[in-house]
DNA sequence: TCTTGCACCTT
DNA sequence: GAAGGTGCAAG
């Protein structure tokens, strides 16, 4: 463990883990908007103006690259007990220090696989499970000025993972021995210049050293589990010092009858010797992988996920499936409830309640029309930018290069974020969405725009996919203000499968209103 | 594979 | 002292 650190610290972490460290090395490395270089920046944005100098450094980087080295493992469980670790904190600069601005974060599939550890590493064992209902996690100072964001560290360690699919706190929505990727997100929410108004705009952030794959319990012992007891006080009471092992190992026979034998020695006989690097697994530990070429999409183009995510030693990552974050671009109608006073009205309610659950139910997020976008395959991907472009279905499938939106830019080996463009959302709050259902949109639309099932779409079997599942879950609330609740149709396939089942049928209205960022894609009106 | 109760620990 | 985060092992 600790040499497959060495190894990855050497030429990937140049970052000590000091900002200022990382702010050095971002100066170095990032590169301008719209370049279609490799980047080191770990981020897509939508730009606009004023918002173009969005900088997003993650904190404790070298940590999650420890981490993400050997295999990041989240456990999930039906309560939502256990918060993020290492935890998502990050470091924001480039903000207008009097404009309010909203943090968010939410977790989406990195992938369309299963997973499973075996022989010490962690292996494609099927296909993924259709995603769990997208939620957005509002950091609970939201809304507030750039001035306080930028003051100190945002932290997001109070967000919490959970596979109850009916989960009513509004915990984050993961399916066990699946691949997320978590992301950040700001969105402009000035008074002047709030959800609704054309300004609107947010730009996303993914570091993809903070990737990890969910789990009921931990599988890789020898690592994984071993190395988070080493950094989290919390779980000091796990690190083993031979007076702690038989402290603990005679209070445990005191009352079971338990072999006498440390819980190190243990797992040390868990885990093989074998590293998880080994094997097809490429490791973090290469320049190659952790510096991967980025392409940035200048205005939009989608990145790979090879592209995308450092490849982990414990994280295959198939190439003929390449995850794509998605590009949005962002010019959409407000056919729904555009102008719509009460929606404005929602809003202005919920930024007076500073003290709202972290899930904030709020119509922040629901106007963001931020989406849980998950996974892409390289297929997808195209279908992806298609949709978002040719939301009737149009036959021809664009390529990357073709597609003019933003993009997710490559992870940085310095942990942080450039931002390379940032889209402008129009009638951000009001826009239209497509009842496609891509799982990598960046912009789904949350709340009032959020159910609506687009009869625009011209394709009726998305909008009943979409409506349907709504309707009977009793929400009605699909194109009100506030609802929460997108009104995705499935687009992908197994996706639709979300909108029947992955959306809690008992959740109350109120439940409803914990952000739901159900992927969506957004309906890319160029042309309507 | 997942859930639960436990002891230990930090906050 | 209370609340809550932690991994473990049993089931």
């Amino acid at each position: 463990m600790a040499d497959q650190e060495e190894t990855f610290s050497l030429e990937n972490s140049p970052a000590a883990g000091s900002e200022s460290r990382e702010v050095q090395a971002e100066s170095k490395a990032e590169k301008p908007s719209g370049t279609t270089s490799k980047s080191p920046s770990s981020q897509t944005t939508f730009i606009q103006q004023g918002m173009e100098g969005i900088k997003v450094y993650l904190h404790e980087r070298e940590l999650w690259v420890k981490f993400y080295e050997v295999g990041t493992e989240m456990i999930i469980t039906k309560a939502g007990r256990l918060r993020m670790f290492p935890s998502f904190k990050v470091k924001v600069t480039g903000l207008n220090p009097k404009t309010k601005y909203i943090l968010l974060m939410d977790v989406v599939p990195a992938d369309d696989h299963r997973y499973k550890f075996a022989d010490n590493k962690w292996s494609v064992t099927g296909k993924a499970e259709p995603a769990m209902p997208g939620r957005l996690y509002v950091h609970p100072d939201s809304p507030a000025t750039g001035a306080h964001w930028m003051r100190q560290l945002v932290s997001f360690q109070k967000l919490k993972l959970t596979n109850n699919h009916l989960d009513p706190f509004g915990h984050i929505i993961l399916n066990s021995m699946h691949k997320y990727q978590p992301r950040i997100h700001i969105v402009k929410a000035d008074e002047n210049n709030g959800f609704g108004s054309k300004n609107t705009a947010f730009c996303t952030h993914v570091f993809t050293e903070t990737a990890f794959i969910a789990v009921t319990s931990y599988q890789n012992h020898k690592n994984w589990t071993q190395l988070k007891i080493e950094n989290n006080p919390f779980a000091k009471g796990f690190r083993g010092s031979d007076d702690m092992e038989l402290h603990r190992m005679s209070r445990m026979q005191s009352t079971k009858e338990y072999p006498v034998v440390p819980r190190s020695t243990v797992r040390q006989r868990v885990g093989s010797s074998q590293s998880p690097f080994s094997g097809e697994v490429q490791g973090l530990g290469t320049q190659s992988t952790l510096t991967p070429q980025y392409p940035q999409c200048e205005n939009g183009v989608s990145s790979t996920s090879q592209d995308m995510l450092p490849q982990s030693g414990s994280y295959p990552v198939p190439h003929e499936h390449a995850q794509d974050y998605h590009c949005i671009k962002r010019k959409v109608e407000d056919d729904c409830h555009s102008g719509d006073p009460s929606y404005k009205k929602t809003y202005l309610e919920s930024s007076s309640s500073e003290d709202d659950h972290y899930y904030r139910p709020v119509p922040y997020a629901q106007s963001l029309g931020l989406t849980a976008g998950p996974y892409r395959t390289e297929t997808n991907q195209r279908q992806a930018c298609m949709y978002a472009s040719a939301p009737q279905g149009a036959e021809s499938v664009p390529t990357l290069e073709d597609i003019s939106c933003n993009t997710w830019a490559g992870v940085s080996p310095y942990g942080t974020c450039s931002v390379p463009a940032m889209q402008p959302m129009e009638r951000l709050p009001y826009q239209h969405f497509s009842a496609h259902f891509t799982s990598g949109s960046l912009v789904s639309r949350l709340g009032g725009v959020g159910g609506h099932a687009s009869p625009q779409l011209g394709d009726g079997h998305h909008a009943a996919m979409y409506q349907n599942p709504m309707s009977h879950q009793g929400l009605g609330r699909q194109c009100s203000p506030g609802a929460g609740i997108q009104s995705p149709t499935g687009s992908l396939q197994g996706n639709e499968y979300l909108y029947t089942h992955g959306i809690p049928r008992t959740l109350s209205p109120h439940q409803y209103h914990a952000v739901h960022s159900v992927s969506l894609m957004p309906e890319w009106n160029e042309n309507s």
